[in-house]
DNA sequence: CGCCGAGTTGAACTGAATCAAGAAACGTGG
DNA sequence: CCACGTTTCTTGATTCAGTTCAACTCGGCG
């Protein structure tokens, strides 16, 4: 138990890299911030659902993938150990979701229901700076991805993702990597021969 | 000058569709925003700038694009009055920008310096909301497109883009519109004949 | 042991890029 | 305001990377 108690919050850690958190603000947050656990190919959220909390990812694997005709798929993000999550642009206009957010391996997460958020911004002065650098975060990844996106070629894509996130890399269905890179299984599996 | 001075400021009438502004708020901030003009294909920051301010568009259009190769290019934004603008991601970081950000038609814009932001942070409490709502609007745009991107086909997306903006769309050379879209001038060319 | 999903490999097909050339639009200076 | 030159747009022919379809292998799990 005492243990635990030493224990730095991982979120508290998150935070405190990108603002100042003093234990004042800190124990008024804590208390608010639920625990999460996701089974593999659980949904954090699913299409037509409006976002209500957002997740911080602890441990885990997460992807974000939207449904095209029947039976296909794309997964258009995917989201580590350390990182926020959740259909954010979903969460700030409160409107449905347009695509599916899932775990690919046993997740940990900790999360702000959103009234907490608003609340927060009236009565901690320090709420209102995690929602901007939340934001910030949350931008700076997607404009990266694009860049990324019109940059690289699927094959440096893949050899990016590779030199990044080495050790996540081979924990990731093959299928999701090449949808997220944006080419088929079989492309993939071409490059992978290719380059190797 | 008297109809300057009753005519509410563009800025601000953006502002507060979003949050409420106060006129003591307002009159703190009104002074620090400068209005810029821009000719056609001028730059507002270049390929390796760091971006210093955060621009509001009165009225024309703006593009982002990187260079790729030597002589070629991508259009991978396209911004319109109203609207917010500028390198965001170099802006928050203060790293040297990935891509160019130019005018193509003659553009007025409303900007924030930096430090004018970072110092109305600790000043102006309004001033952190806004910056929120500043980076959530540039998050939903981003967000936005990336989806467009998965969801639809580059047809599909000009015909979505002609609904939208059916105005502004014969003001944008093909050229740009069609790597916006995704595809080679050629190829937006016949799609255009082909939806005639 | 046999099933099922995931990954690999092969062959044929296809849609868009590229290369190339001509037509139209644009703007710049005389 | 016209004429020339440059840029943009269109159209055609060719090429090619990646998709699709299909067969086969591999590995985990009931």
């Amino acid at each position: 138990m005492d243990e635990l108690k030493d224990k730095i919050h991982p979120l508290r850690k998150f935070l405190s890299l990108r603002l100042s958190v003093d234990d004042e603000s800190w124990s008024r947050l804590e208390p608010q911030i639920k625990q999460q656990h996701f089974k593999r190919n659980d949904f954090l959220l699913k299409q037509g659902e409006v976002e209500k909390k957002i997740y911080f990812i602890e441990s885990g694997i997460i992807r974000y993938f939207i449904q095209r005709g029947e039976d296909k798929e794309a997964t258009f993000a995917i989201i580590f150990e350390n990182q926020l999550a959740g259909a954010y642009d979903s969460f700030l206009q409160q409107l449905p979701s347009e695509y599916f957010v899932q775990a690919i391996k046993p997740t940990v997460t900790w999360s702000f229901p959103i009234e907490v958020l608003q609340r927060l911004y009236m009565e901690v002065p320090i709420a209102n700076t995690i929602g901007r650098i939340t934001c910030e975060e949350l931008f700076l990844i997607k404009a990266k991805r694009e860049l990324s996106m019109y940059k690289y070629l699927p094959q440096e894509r893949y050899l990016n993702l590779f030199s990044e996130k080495p050790r996540h890399i081979k924990e990731i269905p093959l299928k999701y990597l090449a949808s997220y890179i944006g080419v088929t299984p079989q492309a993939l599996s071409r490059i992978r021969k290719r380059i190797k």
